[in-house]
RNA sequence: GGCUCGGUGGCAGAGUGGUCAUGCAGCGGAUUGCAAAUCCGUCUACGCCGGUUCGAUUCCGACCCGAGCCUCCA
């Protein structure tokens, strides 16, 4: 048995993962801004780290996995002054939607799911300890991390702090030491939220949450610390600063970053129009089947989202349940999940498309499993799937759950009825008949050795 | 300008210094009353140019092309 293989962001290289602690593994993702729905890029890294979350529990006795919620952000304020509600009215709603959506895409749910608002004692008294060292400095009622104080920033994103200000594009604002510092404690002025402080009545700084909310409930020191590309620089590296400085040691033993969705080879952005929301595909497909599409690449890997992709994803998913599908009669066996192909596939840095090509090698043997295999082949099918949180459903619903209603299932068992019995009589021309007119309402009718199934295509 | 990461068959997408990815699509066959599903077989590939090597899609170098980050962003 191979050991847990991933790709550390810092020093960009695959090494074998070792835990602080193998009795107790830490992973922290960073979770949603909930301003508005999530889109199914933001999506990508949730399934992403739901599919390492279930590896880890299979490796180890105990793992913490925290996803925060970042409910204040200016983001948020902007929205709820859009919508003339208040904050936590925006921030409630789209932290339940954010829910519902990644439970429709069969994610677990985190062991902790720490909120900002929760924490804003950690994060004043994580500033004042950067204060109290000289990583940071007051001005301008702004409390600011000065970079230049930590020598080693940029070490995540392999960035130099000279390299940066060659492109900065930014107007600098004034009360900066140096162009690179970032706020840490920002002051409220009267109609936005803010919490008291030493520094007068203010909010946190963005990157600031996620270092006092790790430290507050996971320690000082974890395992993994997850999320996209795109927060390499600036939200992981100032995260990396800020808990460096305030008190050492080595905060985040992993890094792993997960590429982007682009839409039909475009990114995704508001200007672009291209933004599609988790909510809006799922009243068009299935959660699994966006489910799958997420991990039909190497989560390394830009994946390009588009209308194949979740037709492909159907299809796939149509082939394997439908092995299910022909030993619904047959009890699957026990089968540990760690003797599958698709668990060696995982550990070596999550090799999702290695493990889909595993789960169609079991589909296959399922189908052609003599009968004493069945029981077996089934359970490593199942198994193999549950690690990858697909396979969740009950095959003969997959095929039948109403997604368009142009006729009942009622109906439809109804005229397999009659066509049978047209059949015994050899009267083709009728059961043909039924089976086109079935067609034509997306219902596929399949003869097998024992009956007529079918399915809505 | 700086820093990353990529370019694999019709499409999607793994992987490897020298016989296999896998899925969808195509083609041939088995099966079927005919289909569908399933099974068997099969075609199409590694951006370009050099180098290393007995041998490179895989290693090295140049080039071309693409994406991302450097600013809120999964």
């Amino acid at each position: 048995m191979t050991e847990l293989q991933l790709t550390n962001t810092q020093g960009g290289k695959k090494h074998p993962f070792v835990p602080r602690d193998p009795q107790s593994v830490t992973m922290y993702v960073c979770g949603p801004t909930v301003y508005n729905l999530a889109h199914i890029g933001n999506a990508r890294p949730v399934v992403v780290f739901d599919v390492l979350y279930r590896l880890l529990l299979q490796l180890y006795p105990k793992v913490v996995y925290a996803r925060n919620i970042t409910d204040i952000d200016d983001k948020i304020i902007a929205a709820a002054r859009e919508r003339g509600g208040d904050i936590q009215a925006v921030s409630d709603e789209f932290t339940v939607k954010f829910r519902e959506d990644m439970a429709a895409l069969n994610t677990l749910v985190p062991t902790l799911e720490p909120h900002a608002t929760d924490n804003i004692d950690a994060m004043i008294a994580l500033t004042e300890d950067l204060v109290a060292k000289d990583h940071a400095y007051v001005s301008d009622g702004h409390v600011l991390f000065a970079v230049e104080s930590m020598p080693s920033y940029g070490a995540l994103s392999g960035r130099k702090l000279e390299d940066m200000l060659a492109g900065a594009r930014v107007e600098v604002a004034e009360y900066k030491r140096h162009p690179g510092d970032f706020v840490l404690w920002k002051p409220s002025s009267p109609e936005d939220p803010g919490w008291d402080s030493p520094w007068g009545r203010g909010r946190p700084g963005w990157h600031l949450e996620c270092s006092a909310m790790i430290r507050a409930h996971m320690g000082e020191s974890i395992d993994i610390h997850g999320g996209g590309r795109d927060l390499i620089f600036p939200h992981h590296e100032n995260e990396r600063a800020q808990s460096c400085c305030a008190y050492g040691g080595e905060f985040v033993r992993h890094w792993l970053h997960n590429a982007y969705v682009d839409m039909d080879g475009e990114k995704m952005s508001k200007s672009l129009g291209n933004v599609r929301s988790v909510r809006e595909l799922l009243a068009h497909y299935p959660g699994e089947v966006l489910r799958f599409s997420l991990l039909s690449a190497h989560y390394r890997s830009p994946l390009n989202f588009s209308s194949d992709l979740l037709d492909g994803a159907r299809a796939s998913l149509d082939t394997l349940y439908n092995a299910l599908r022909q030993h619904v009669d047959v009890e699957a066996a026990e089968f540990d999940a760690s003797e599958t192909e698709v668990f060696e596939a995982l550990k070596d840095d999550l090799n999702t498309p290695k493990a889909i090509a595993a789960l169609h090698a079991s589909a296959k043997a399922l189908n052609k499993a003599n009968p004493a295999e069945v029981a077996r082949a089934k359970g490593e099918l199942m198994a193999g799937a549950a690690l990858m949180g697909l396979l969740a459903h009950d095959p003969e619903e997959w095929f039948t759950a109403t997604q368009s209603e142009q006729v009942s299932a009622e109906t439809v068992e109804q005229l397999i009825a009659e066509r049978i019995a047209a059949k015994a009589g050899k009267n083709y021309a009728r059961a043909d008949e039924i089976r086109d007119q079935l067609s034509s309402k997306g219902v596929v009718l399949e003869d097998g050795a024992d009956g007529t199934s079918w399915r809505r295509s």
